[in-house]
DNA sequence: ATGATTTATTAATGTTAAGTTAAGAATTTA
DNA sequence: TAAATTCTTAACTTAACATTAATAAATCAT
């Protein structure tokens, strides 16, 4: 997994370089330009994760390079946060307008700004982390309802039987061996006892059905389908 | 859903005709005249989408519809774009003021039009869509209003309170995490209590009712349906 | 077949997350 | 500014979930 891309633009050099600064230190990717054409254009190319724009710019303002943003089909869902002044209501209304997702203004708190960048990206990835639904032949897993159907009844399975079956629905037909099991839901940290997997197995079968979960003995357990 | 509504009123039949051609063929439904006094009746009766005004008109001129428009109880949410030659510098003014959404410079390039059209509708139905009415079974969140309906008995809640309720009704049967929560409504600087978050399941559920609300152990809550 | 090995089952016990209540801050409203 | 409402915390309880332990059953190897 390449590094979180971040395109600033501003027309004052010293901020962009303030920005850029605190931000690699962060690991992250900078891309800086002064200008809001050229700010769309790397927008194109190198589709970040967050593009930081100051209201205030040569050529294009923030407002129009985000509109132009949640325009376009590759971009649209892209994180758009704007530089303002504060107390700069009048922009604060046509960003949103715009379909901003955040607002940072100035004068700029190194600290402040990061904690609000990592949240904004956290937050992104909580968005579309969690579309996935599986289906393996009658058995559905909906993750973000945290829901198992099975013949269109529904099936709700506390935490860990939820994550071993998600696990397991993630490669249908896979097997996955004991150690591979333990150590995906459990972690390196946390050692539980032998047999704490079976009974999880007797468990979520016990709800879902027999025919699902099948043992393949000295290995492991994996999805039939 | 019948087709969207575009108003169209300019003194040049040309320009009308023009416009009303590529309109559509992007499958709208247009209506034209040439007068200002019309125009206000046609968007009385019709309530179309978008209404897109010649600045010149006679009768009356289009910063003049606009106001009328906006002074109307059914029409205020309306769209409204001018028309205008490039360099009409008063008119751009003028126009902000009543409350325009956007500008159209002649002369009229079909795809740049076309495309400023789309881009005013998808963006007042994103705005529309964010205060709408959300049906969860026999529950109603009226965002506008800020109130919930349990069987057509009408309950207030307190700010933080509903903004939950709003958040788990924005995606019902999806599962937000606590933390996701806590960031949403309290937002990345405030931090509260651990049980916080339970006090408020407990006071909307004593008003909503115990049925809706559910709690997902070791994960968050989310809306059944 | 039979003993060894691996997995299954069940009930009990431990642990953690969420629920509850009341009280005091902080706001808002009159 | 007093009153009322809303927000938050703290301490405690409850319920749900996770784990273990003990025993049974299945499978494998010789």
């Amino acid at each position: 997994m390449g590094k979180i891309k971040i395109l600033i633009a501003d027309d004052e050099p010293d901020i962009l370089d303030f920005l850029k600064y605190n931000l690699e230190k962060e690991d992250y990717q900078v891309f800086t330009t002064i200008d809001g054409e050229q700010a769309f254009n790397i927008a194109k190319s190198e589709q970040p994760d967050l593009v930081i724009l100051d209201i205030m710019m040569p050529k294009l303002d923030g407002v129009e390079v985000c509109r132009m943003i949640r325009n376009d089909i590759v971009l649209k869902d892209t994180l758009v946060a704007f530089l303002t002044a504060r107390n700069e209501d009048y922009s604060q209304i046509a960003g949103f307008e715009v379909g901003a997702d955040d607002y940072i203004t100035k004068p700029i708190r190194p600290r402040v700004f990061i904690a609000r960048v990592k949240a904004l990206i956290k937050r992104k990835s909580i968005d579309t982390s969690t579309e996935d639904i599986l289906q393996v032949g009658d058995l559905i897993v909906d993750s973000s309802r945290r829901i198992v159907k099975v013949k269109n009844e529904v099936i709700e399975l506390p935490k860990k039987e939820f994550e071993f079956l998600v696990l397991l629905a993630s490669k249908p037909g896979r097997v996955f061996t004991r150690d591979e099991i333990y150590f995906k839901i459990w972690g390196d940290e946390v050692i539980v006892s032998e047999r704490t997997l079976d009974v999880y197995v007797r468990k979520i079968r016990e709800k879902i059905g027999e025919g699902f979960i099948k043992t393949v003995k000295g290995i492991g357990y994996k999805l039939d389908f």
